[in-house]
DNA sequence: ACTGGATTTGGAATAATTCCAAGTCTTGAC
DNA sequence: GTCAAGACTTGGAATTATTCCAAATCCAGT
């Protein structure tokens, strides 16, 4: 049970990352990185606490929660949210989909096809599925307007 | 503006639904129900609950939730919620995807493509996409085999 | 009309997240 | 190295969204 993730990893993913947006690498952005490399199911902000309090014991929710919005930002996790209930995190940064069971609440990683790349993907045995739907991101034809519009020279 | 759905469409399609599960067609749930079909945006529980208070004063918050979770379970409207922030309703039964506005957080219907009729979808004009990604929704194998396995009678 | 169960209601309770102000740490200028 | 400014963290309060609960009401069947 030794760490799967080297912690030179970890850095330099995290250096990287916070880098592009000028924010700095500090203890807590760097365990609670590490926290969630280390066992990549889909924990809540909660969960990710707990784990991360258990070897670093003076951290605070608050720091959880800015840190992985920070995250978020950075582009080193994705944030997962497809139930009513606490928003789950995402380390695995490899193009993938969801699967949630209705029973559990559990998530899981639906990998993309390595061969075709795109929409085919393997779904594992046992998987039931009762709906899908495409999620898609961005911005609408109203707010693209203003922003072209309002002529602001940000990203 | 006159009403969109006729009445008597929705009474027809919500006894329907009711009937499968053997629910009662109540004044509120009709009323929340008409109140979904008429504004086919995706509002929150909050902002259901303001519309049809409008015109049922004594309508109260908890049969707002109450009546909601009752549509969805009976097949009727859809819950959305793909991103923090409060659950929201769709009462569009059409199979259609979502788009999700990171600028002013609205969600909008992507159709599928008549032709095709599956995964092939007009991207009307003006989105900017970003991301997107296929949720799926069902049994992870590990409750399938709890489920066989247990070979109750239930559902 | 009467009864049992379903439904509605207002308010309390809980869960999840955000906000805030005070303390601490880091970086860059001198 | 010292110092100031800004970034970051922290504990707790506040807010938001939802769920829970017990009492009142409604309804269907008898
Ligand atoms: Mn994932
Ligand atoms: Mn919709
Ligand atoms: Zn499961
Ligand atoms: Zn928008």
């Amino acid at each position: 049970m030794a760490k799967k993730v080297p912690i030179d990893f970890v850095d330099e993913r995290l250096n990287q990352g916070l880098a592009k947006t000028g924010l700095r690498f500090t203890a807590q952005r760097r365990h609670i990185y590490n926290t969630l490399l280390q066992k990549r199911d889909h924990p809540s902000a909660e969960e990710v606490f707990m784990r991360a309090k258990a070897e670093m014991p003076e951290l605070s929710m608050a720091t959880v929660y800015n840190t992985l919005d920070t995250l978020v930002k950075c582009g080193l996790i994705r944030q997962v949210t497809h139930d009513r209930g606490p928003t789950r995190y995402c380390s695995n940064l490899q193009k993938h989909h969801h699967f949630y069971c209705n029973e559990c609440n559990g998530v899981f990683d639906i990998d993309v096809d390595p061969e075709t790349g795109e929409p085919e993907f393997h779904m594992p045995p046992g998987f039931t599925i009762s709906h899908w739907e495409i999620l898609f991101r961005g911005v609408c034809p109203e707010c693209n307007a203003k922003k072209n519009g309002a002529g602001s020279s940000r990203s």
